[in-house]
DNA sequence: CGGTTAATTGAACGCATTCAACACGAGTGG
DNA sequence: CCACTCGTGTTGAATGCGTTCAATTAACCG
């Protein structure tokens, strides 16, 4: 038998050609400011984007205000691809940052052929086995392991040295289903243990790869 | 009757005829007994399913053993679509069950046309959408809200009087990130503030609509 | 019937939350 | 340069929700 939770490259493999293709060309580039919707919860379900510059967020709320963060994302990733007809979550720029934009649509018609289906198809995918992770994270996993995995996506995504946090606690909690307090207080055990360094709030390095491997099974 | 639950009619619309057509034509049907694999964690993705009988459950385990249901599947319910190469759930009858399948390949050369990749693509989206939901669920509800969650979404599939619960309480601890002790408090203490009733351990009636869909947001 | 598994209930514990106070850094203006 | 503020992050103490462990009851099946 194999790793019974193999690592998702999902995560880091860069989107299909055909997509990315369609994007260059035919993109618009928008500036989003820091803290502003891209797209509301509820909105129609009409364009497809790609992160130029920046970070991305998307989050839904509950009629209470209680709020789920449902990815990051990062330059060169798609974002937007919801089922439809309508965003079950909001798109925000977590960062200022440069987004850029295709109708639906317009990619539908520029090719009518499989490959581009076949590229939307891929990217979707790609999204499920996101959320397919997210909720192993969410249902079955102690704060110091959903912490511990979260700073590994991270790390996996920027190789080397150290690693940007570009979001806030409040992010990573709503992100992890957990309140700020508990992933300050995981973070600063996890240092603790040496496991990782954080030189700033917003900054970190992996000191200990196995044992954060091992945490985040 | 007519429901104001918000979320999503992903879990009753059926499936995309044109896929249901390929499924009808050359789909092969198998017994599945209780309790049996039909595919498992690690395997590669080769076929669709259906259901045609009884209910099916996708579960993933960690290293350590603890176990997340990704969702249930009735009779109508594509499964098995899931972003490959490798199956990240395994899927497993819950009851005894038949099941209809068709290599993916076969699906694609069957057709080669644009209808089937559209249809792929929009069971693929409704899944998309269950996981959502599922991670709302999980992220940001408390156990009460879990359960009666739940209970919604299985009065949905079965409208009418009486609705069967197939899966026994670790199914739903599972599903819902709980406990089976958990399950089972909320589960009477719903019916003492006379939400639901259960006339026996696998069978309920909703007694307030409203109530229940308050819980559930 | 007994024998077995599933489900419920009770009591004690513990992890994460809540509420509150404090520390830190960046920006502003005296 | 220091004082002040504001936002963000950290830390502490007390509470509570869900878990754990254990015992009881109900359901199922020979």
């Amino acid at each position: 038998m194999t790793l019974a939770y193999p690592l998702n490259d999902a995560r880091v493999a860069p989107p299909p050609a055909a997509l990315t293709g369609v994007m260059d060309r035919l993109g618009v580039r928008a500036g989003h400011a820091k803290d502003t919707e891209i797209y509301a919860q509820g909105d129609d379900v009409q364009y497809l984007y790609r992160v130029v510059s920046g970070v991305v967020r998307t989050t839904r709320l509950t009629c209470d205000g209680r709020r789920q963060v449902g990815d990051f994302y990062y330059p060169g990733d798609l974002f937007g691809l919801e089922p439809g007809p309508d965003h079950r979550f909001a798109a925000e720029a977590l960062s200022d940052c440069v987004v850029q934009s295709v109708r639906r649509t317009t990619v539908r018609t520029m090719a009518g052929d499989a490959e581009l289906d076949r590229a939307i198809l891929e990217a979707t995918s790609r999204e499920m086995a996101r959320l397919q992770d997210h909720v192993l994270l969410l249902g079955r996993k102690s704060a110091r392991e959903k912490v511990a995995g979260f700073l590994m996506q991270l790390a996996q995504r920027q190789p080397g040295g150290a690693v940007m946090l570009p979001m806030g606690r409040q992010d990573m909690a709503d992100y992890l289903g957990l309140t700020i307090e508990t992933v300050s207080r995981m973070l600063t055990q996890l240092q603790g243990d040496l496991i990782v360094e954080f030189p700033s709030s917003r900054r970190f390095q992996v000191k200990q790869w196995d044992a954060l491997e091992d945490l985040a099974a």
